[in-house]
DNA sequence: GATTATTTGTCCGTATGTATA
DNA sequence: ATATACATACGGACAAATAAT
């Protein structure tokens, strides 16, 4: 390293780490050597090694383990959003294993907000879906999804066989949907997300809120679904 | 209260509040009066008002501040992403008042990513500008901006001038940019970040990566901007 | 600046109804 | 029928943060 080059040793460190991940010299969820193991090969004193691996945790670029070492960030999921938004087709065309399985359901009254998404009577009967969908066996995201009661009697039975939507949806005469609106928060999971989705506490949680539209234009399913924030990125191409 | 109605008193009790809040009998922002008092107008124990405000908390609908009391939760501001995203002309039609200030800003040699983001060199002389930007002077995020350094000499000193990354934009002969993609993720604010956005310790951002490109299609700005998770509401049309 | 009142947060507990094995 | 677990509802005491005096 250069010292008395006007950056902090620490810095220089911490820009080498990066590069060398970025170039794939530390591959995703590999272990870094440990802190000693750099200091020696860097020269410098094991605390500004430290340093260097505070300033990429705290860029969630690496992930310090007391007792076990450090480990390159898993490379979250890119995640596409646009008219035509379907969870396996985007799993799948980034070569990874899509699953989906059923949590829970209920058929109950529309609220004042799925009422309005839905474009029905508030006190409607919609059918809610609890679900959680995985990438190559981890869990991505827990959705809840409303959709009308009287037009998808079966639908619940279809998705716990299929484990998906677009499936249970076709068997029910939805050739296709499309995605109307999109809108995107952020907040601390609850404590139901964090053990679906196998979170610590205190871990954060991308909600999405969509509404899916058929061929005619009418609202057939309001979704608000719950991403593991550091497993995905969403994607909007504009 | 109903009781043993097959609804638990506490639901009742949730419902009844986010009746009562949607139908604007208390106001975003707004105090609802102490647990005492609606234990005392709904005739049950204060621990089971508790357990209501505890739902509509956790839904995000009220917000809790020990020693201060309990408020509505302040309606998040919508933020559409489109082509032509404009943080200044976002909140106007919102009839908001917005606002920028320039917190600090360097030349530096352009790293990894936002080389590839510009499509220039690694290396190339880029300008980085951190800037915080308002709503009603409550602040909403917190932005680095990269520019390729020799195509914008003045940029730095237009922005602090206009608070307006557009206008300073303009003096650079960029009469309009549109947006070529932007990619969403979430975390817990770093200290930094923060402190800028009067955030408490462990509170969410939301992180939105976009590029900007001038008419011809040439990159001209990399931002990174992290709003306050709870006081945005990213929507996409599609 | 110190004091006090107000308000939410966190404990301790008791009792009861309901669902389940 | 019995036992067990769980959610509900209530009561009280105190801690911690805030606002007003």
């Amino acid at each position: 390293m250069d010292r008395g080059a006007g950056v902090a040793l620490w810095r220089q460190i911490a820009e080498r780490l990066r590069a060398d991940i970025a170039a794939g010299v530390y591959p995703h969820n590999a272990r870094l050597p440990s802190e000693a193991e750099l200091a020696g090969r860097f020269k410098v004193n094991r605390h500004t090694v430290r340093r260097a691996i505070g300033a990429l945790a705290e860029e969630n670029i690496l992930r310090a383990d007391r007792g076990r070492g450090t480990f390159v960030a898993s490379r979250p999921i890119d995640y596409p959003i646009g008219r035509r938004t379907r969870f396996s087709e985007i799993v799948s065309r980034q070569k990874r294993q899509p699953g989906g399985r059923l949590v829970a359901s209920s058929e109950e009254g529309a609220d004042i907000l799925v009422a309005e998404k839905l474009g029905i009577a508030p006190g409607s009967r919609v059918i809610r879906l609890e679900t959680l969908s995985a990438v190559d066996g981890v869990p991505l995201t827990r959705a809840t999804s409303w959709f009308p009661a009287e037009r998808f009697p079966g639908l619940v039975a279809a998705y716990a066989e299929t484990g998906s939507i677009t499936k249970a949806l076709e068997r029910h005469g939805i050739a296709d949907y499309t995605r109307l609106e999109t809108r995107i928060s952020a907040r601390v999971a609850g404590a139901d997300d964090a053990e679906h989705l196998s979170l610590p506490p205190g871990a954060v949680v991308l909600v999405s809120e969509a509404v899916n539209i058929d061929a005619e234009g009418n609202p057939i399913q309001f979704a608000r679904a719950r991403f593991a924030g550091d497993r995905v990125q969403i994607v909007v191409e504009s």
